[in-house]
DNA sequence: ACAACCAGTTGCAAAAAGCAATCACTTGGA
DNA sequence: TCCAAGTGATTGCTTTTTGCAACTGGTTGT
């Protein structure tokens, strides 16, 4: 049980946590579209993932101390998942990911707006939304005022497939 | 052939290119320790990659675009292995995962030195490199004078070892 | 009472990772 | 000239991970 590491370097002790192609989507789904319970993750996924690996992800995210899981009082089996610390501060590797992908890779229009608008905002514009997130799972009070960073990126991805709907 | 993608996501789209854990170790080494021949990076890698994953990893990122191959004058058998700019724009994802990885897992003092100076440099020592990247991949000129960004993190790299092999 | 909802688990097949040995060729030195 | 060392891989094999579909056991609202 005692996971052997392939080496200190950094950038593998990162990789071995979230190297693979799911982790990072559940994070994704976590920070933007604010899914916090296993059934929301499961049936509003974009791309799919299976009931067993979310549920395996999960796990792991939770183990390496990532998330964390409460119970919801609404309802006794529904479990509530939130950021830590840890987890709220890979939003700059997700941004700088998004970003390379956005400018590199066949990106449709209404799942790139957030890659453009975070990229365009930059450091200062995740330290906000990190600011937020901060507030929405680990109950802190938000330093920053002014109009909602996560809002704002959900207006602009709703703008975005109502245009495409009128067309 | 024609790979179907999940969706439409940059962050998706991201990770189904580098999003497992051996391609960003390889671009990694590239970058940082400038390894360019297959060899090179078979026997020096940290982590102990296997030729049959070395060799598809490469092929993977011939074909992305993330890398070229072009033949070594000095040995008929021998390939150099060059960053395209699409490579060379992985610096930034490399150097957050890398920040993260420092911050929060078991990173070895001589792995981690890198990361430290990287995450301390910020954004503005990220575009210098890149532009010596920039030189030693793709032959262009460096626009900023000045020590070289990779001797340096080199020289730290090497100070700190030697310290330890003091002790 | 019962259908819909909730968070998973199980069993099985396919794909990928990992390991050791081998291959076909090139180079440099005796 | 010959042969060891070096080159970029490939092959065959086992183990591990992924992916899919069905299922479980409990909860909630009507």
């Amino acid at each position: 049980m005692d996971e052997q590491h392939r080496s200190g370097c950094p950038i593998n002790l990162a990789l071995e946590v979230v190297g693979d192609r799911w982790s990072l989507i559940v994070i994704r789904d976590i920070i933007f579209g604010n899914r916090r319970h296993f059934r929301d993750l499961l049936t509003h996924s974009e791309e799919g993932i299976a009931s067993n690996i979310l549920s395996s992800r999960l796990k792991t995210l939770l183990d390496e101390g990532i998330i964390t899981r409460a119970d919801d009082p609404t309802h006794k089996q529904k479990g509530v998942y939130s950021l830590t610390e840890k987890g709220i501060e890979l939003l700059p590797v997700l941004a700088q990911l998004a970003a390379w992908g956005y400018k590199y890779l066949p990106v449709t229009e209404e799942l790139g707006i957030r890659a453009r608008l975070l990229h365009e905002g930059g450091p200062k514009l995740w330290a906000e939304f990190m600011d937020e997130l901060r507030e929405m799972h680990l109950g802190q009070k938000r330093k920053h005022k002014g109009p909602s960073v996560f809002a704002k990126l959900r207006a602009a991805y709703e703008a975005v497939v109502a245009k495409k709907k009128r067309k």
